[in-house]
DNA sequence: CCGAATCCTTAACGATACTG
DNA sequence: CAGTATCGTTAAGGATTCGG
């Protein structure tokens, strides 16, 4: 151990594990809306669209699990909870930014280019239509 | 239209989209191979390890209909087929690269709040030992 | 060698209803 | 308001087999 490359099988299975967060279609967007500071839980599922409560729930709890957010519970009536992004949670902000911007960037691109494809892939599909 | 941001709601679709091509478990391993240049489908099988012939294939499937691989059949026997990143699957192995790095260096620290975590729940679950 | 097709098992996810 | 529990549907992924 104590090696100078922090073994590549490590970093592999730890990087499927981050994309098993990032990748799983709600975290992003809590990240990206807590990026903006504390909210708490019915502020983010207004702001998020489209996400069940059961969804954010457990997301949220992934999140503060990995050690991304803080789960705060004010003992009220009736009932706050805030989330706010962690030390760690923030610095994620920049390569999820990364992406974000790539997404923005390219997306007409990708947008064409399955277009390109799918047409393709439709006129070779009916071969008996090619002389029709 | 023609507004100076460009539409909120369609980069959060585009992003959708983007992480469920990034977020599918084997794509960021087929560009992080292929960064390295081009390579043929059995290559690939091998150096991913633990990738199934049939996600392999979709995988590229996937990458070239969205314009982030190109595929190039040789009409041999046996055959023989290379895969590519195009100039904008290039463009994304920065921000894969910037995810990467996150993963690397956060790993140990994601590692061990999930062990904190796991562990007070557990504790948690269990109130009936509070005494013994 | 490359990949399409089939089958099967497991999750992810959403909708709903209920609790403190 | 925030969260848990349950149920049903869908889709992802793996193993296997066949074909060019």
């Amino acid at each position: 151990m104590a090696n100078v490359e922090p073994d590549e099988a490590a970093v592999c299975t730890a990087m499927g594990d981050i994309l098993n967060r990032i990748g799983d279609k709600w975290s992003v967007m809590v990240v990206g809306r807590l990026k903006g500071g504390t909210m708490r839980f019915s502020e983010l599922r207004r702001a998020i669209d489209g996400v069940s409560q059961r969804m954010l729930t457990l997301t949220l709890r992934n999140l503060e699990r990995d050690g991304l957010v803080t789960r705060t519970v004010y003992a009220e009536i009736p009932p706050r909870v805030e989330y706010t992004l962690t030390e760690m949670g923030c610095t994620l902000t920049g390569p999820i930014g990364a992406l974000w911007d790539w997404a923005a960037e390219h997306q007409d691109q990708v947008a064409q280019a399955r277009a390109v494809y799918d047409r393709a892939q439709a006129g070779a599909e009916e071969p008996e239509r090619r002389r029709a």
